[in-house]
DNA sequence: CCTACCGATCGGTAGG
DNA sequence: CCTACCGATCGGTAGG
């Protein structure tokens, strides 16, 4: 079978493989990332019922039918949102391993490591999609809810064996799967409570805090 | 001014003090209390904006007009579910701690009677209203969350000073406002992820897992 | 409390 | 992406 040569710039505007993309997938430029992080920062305040999808609509200045041009439906937005917060977090997370990798071969340092980080990912700036990804998962199907688990388990599973290190070394005492419940449980909460601007604490202040709070501090190994 | 004689019954029936009541006031025997339960088992398992007032009323076997007889808004609904909940727990937690306010002046014993406590309220038979307060409070308006604010700084009142002794005898460590704030954070979040049929762990266990993880072992006071 | 109803809003779609 | 629209559902009310 022939075609008529194209330029290379033709070749990339039409790509040949999948002609036919759903909305969910399509990807026009900024438009659709306008799109994700207006849902994410209404989702974030108002909760996903309490957004309409024309209130996402008005946020980048669309008409209240375009958001469907870009997701197939409401809830397609929301696990966009989600998958797009947890991607992010676990390359963050990833690099930050690979960064520390050589240096510090200290449980103590890995946990603190990887609790300032999670804060960065929870509190810092444009930090709207993780929450929503920790308080609307109810709103998901039951195919999104496990796509979902599934990079939350990835990310997570750095955790238990730094735990399981300092625990060995008698600097966290207890169940260590219970303990990794609560930390993050702890951590997580901080999405309520935390105000950068009424706050005096830093992330590293709180990072500092946890650490004081969940390490024993000096015992013999 | 004269008026028939009443019998005990029907002077019961008919009070006479503020015969003008507000629906949210009314007190007609346990329909009220029904739709109150029966709102916070919805609003917590969907959500406030998930849960609709023909949800709850279908579930009580009323009508879709009628809750409005006995709430006048659904926001006034959501509301009577967290201050009732807000006053069961505190009234639950004053009972304990004065039970036990003779046999324990140990800090430590203290906390853990709060902690447990705490994961009662929280995750105990029928809990259903204070999940609701903690997830749910964005929906309501500034002064109804004024009210609940209230209650709950009366709840969290007696822990501060309970870790403020750990820290003195260096059992807890770090700041202690955010030791607290971090504290409640490990304990309101297991509101997520705890379910007494799978996880095996039980109250109990839960609550020494959280104190192995905060409290530090015997150091010299 | 029920019956019957209202205006507003919602997610989503057809056609361009 | 916009225009114009649809059926369904929502919180709430009048009258009994």
């Amino acid at each position: 079978m022939h075609m008529a040569v194209e330029t290379p710039a033709q070749a990339r505007a039409r790509p040949r493989g999948r002609p036919r993309k759903t909305a969910d997938e399509r990807d026009d430029g900024n438009r659709r990332r306008a799109l994700l992080q207006a849902a994410a920062r209404l989702f974030h305040r108002q909760g996903f019922h309490g957004t309409s999808t024309r209130d996402i609509a008005a946020a980048v200045g669309m008409q209240s039918g375009s958001p469907f041009y870009h997701f197939d439906s409401k809830s397609n937005l929301l696990f966009a949102v989600m998958e797009e917060g947890m991607r992010s977090a676990l390359a963050r997370q990833s690099r930050m391993l690979q960064k520390i990798e050589q240096t510090s071969q200290d449980p103590r340092s890995l946990l603190a490591h990887l609790i300032r980080n999670h804060f960065g990912v929870l509190l810092g700036p444009g930090s709207d999609f993780i929450p929503v990804m920790l308080y609307e998962s109810r709103s998901l199907t039951g195919p999104q809810r496990q796509a979902i688990a599934a990079l939350q388990a990835d990310y997570e599973a750095p955790w238990l064996p730094a735990l399981a290190r300092l625990h060995a070394q008698r600097r966290l005492r207890g169940d260590i799967k219970l303990a990794r419940l609560l930390i993050f449980g702890a951590l997580n909460w901080s999405a309520q409570w935390y105000r950068p601007s009424r706050t005096g604490a830093t992330l590293d202040e709180l990072t500092q805090a946890a650490m004081d709070l969940f390490i024993q501090e000096g015992v013999a190994a």
